[in-house]
RNA sequence: GGUGAGGUGGAUGAGUGGCUGAAAUCAACGGUUUGCUAAACCGUCGUACGACCUUAAAGUUGUACCGAGGGUUCGAAUCCCUCCCUCACCGCCA
């Protein structure tokens, strides 16, 4: 959510970031100022208002005390009139807050400067790219089928026990997720992030704070009769895990870090890149969170992409990183890093991780502030990514390794695979 | 699921209708003292949204907030209702 003052202060600013970012409804930043002023009339109205009758009710209970019960009836008359008078603005003032809110909700974050202009994922910007694309020799499988021929993943599996979207991982399959969440996390809490096993469902207030509510409630499940979202990612019981604090400045940096699983509807997206790994109902991603002084954020957003970069490295697979453009980054993101590997048997490239700063956006929903040097409260910045999502890593080490002979993992793996290769 | 007791500021905890936005203690912060540390002493110490004033900061001031939402009352942290949550015991159970 935009802070109010921002937009108040440079409405048109606003609007020519907003329009980097493909929105189009331009005409709601208007819309926000205008219910704003209304809302601040209103306001007034009340408080004046109910001003007169707080001071006119201890007013009563002095003129009772002296025992001058006429004068006091008189008061009580009196504040009866007020409070009719009262009723209308008290309606009409919650009626302008909500509108307010309304459309605050709807406002996409503003773009950073750094931001390319693009309208789809064709306008991303190829920052870098790293390791190698491997030849593969003629016998050379997609990952669903090595998945089956070497007993890791069974996808039938899971659509009998649940539906389409749940693959079973068995035996090395199985093995070699569980090494990876290991290593993952490892390195992460080596670059000084602690660790959480957060709840892997979150009610409605975690679910607006990061963004995900009101507006993409289509892509989680839902569990109806407790009213419990199950996470799309860690992100969401993470970062919330400092709403409504004020921290202190020494507090900052916090960095987070956590295993779990993520579940997502994946609503309208049957039928393309849908086989096997690519995309899925229920998978597993290690996820970094940071919440961070706001002068430092993009420093801490260079210094994230470097931590995944040399986490992608350690795996020897060829990877990219792209600078999302306006039009296809997230609704509640400034600036997004997206990684892609190269799936070799796919011949495509598969994103495994997203590395965002949301400056405020979250922060200002969930109301995470510290102190700062003077004394004034703010907003902290917060920033998440992915380190890393599970499936297409997996999908892409079988394909990219594999040899007539099976899959040689990388050496980083091996220890935590307790064997250095598949076979 | 049942029964009972509760939810007050960073923490503990007082407060059963007006003088309570909230005692006290602790923590935190600033200072004095001190060879250092500790102790002692003094001071500061909620949030949000407004208004006034100001270039701004500061300052003055209004309103709201004692789990959430309603209600009673001239007036609610305090009384009533609903919901949520926590704790204890019982039942069930990984």
């Amino acid at each position: 959510m935009l802070q109010l003052q921002v937009i108040r202060q440079n409405p048109q600013w606003v609007k020519e970031r907003l329009a980097i970012k493909n929105f189009k409804e331009l005409g709601l930043v208007d819309a926000i100022i205008a219910s704003d002023e209304q809302r601040k009339k209103w306001q007034v109205e009340f408080d004046t208002t109910q001003a007169k009758i707080n001071t006119a009710s201890k007013e009563i209970g002095q003129l009772m005390a002296k025992g001058q019960k006429t004068e006091a009836e008189e008061k009580k008359k009196e504040v009866a009139a007020l409070k009719e008078k009262l009723e209308p603005i008290k309606e009409q003032l919650a009626t302008t807050e909500s509108a307010l809110h309304e459309k605050l909700v709807l406002l996409p974050n503003l773009p950073s400067e750094k931001v390319p202009a693009g309208k789809t994922s064709a306008d991303n910007v190829i920052m870098r790219e790293g390791g190698h694309k491997p030849e593969l020799y003629s016998g050379a499988a997609p990952h669903w089928e090595l998945a089956k021929k070497y007993d890791l993943i069974d996808f039938e599996l899971g659509n009998k026990i649940t539906g389409s979207g749940f693959p079973v991982y068995i035996n090395k399959g199985a093995k070699l997720q569980r090494a990876l969440i290991q290593y993952f996390l490892d390195h992460n809490i080596a670059a000084g992030y602690t660790e959480y096993q957060p709840p892997l469902m979150v009610n409605e207030m975690s679910a607006f704070g990061t963004g995900q509510l009101p507006d993409k409630e289509g892509q989680m499940y839902f569990a109806t009769e407790d009213k419990y979202y199950l996470i799309p990612t860690a992100e969401v019981p993470v970062t919330n895990i400092y709403r409504d604090e004020i921290l202190k400045e020494t507090d900052l940096p916090l960095k987070m870090t956590a295993y779990t699983p993520c579940f997502r509807r994946e609503a309208g997206s049957y039928g393309k890149d849908v086989r096997g790994l690519n995309r899925v109902h229920q998978f597993d991603k290690v996820e970094i969170v940071q919440l961070v002084h706001p002068e430092k954020s993009y420093d801490v957003l260079e210094e994230m992409v470097n931590h995944v970069e040399k986490l992608l490295q350690s795996l020897q697979l060829p990877y990219r990183i792209l600078k999302l453009c306006g039009g296809d980054m997230s609704f509640a993101s400034a600036l997004t890093y997206d990684f892609e590997v190269y799936s070799a048997a796919q011949k495509k490239w598969l994103e495994v991780s997203s590395v965002s700063n949301f400056e405020t956006f979250q922060t200002n929903r969930m109301k995470i502030r510290f102190k700062d040097s003077s004394g004034k409260t703010q907003l902290v910045h917060s920033l998440n990514g992915s380190s890393l999502a599970l499936p297409r890593i997996v999908a892409c080490l079988l394909e990219n390794k594999q040899d007539a002979e099976g899959i040689k993992l990388p050496r980083s793996v091996h220890s935590y695979f307790g064997a250095d290769k598949i076979n």
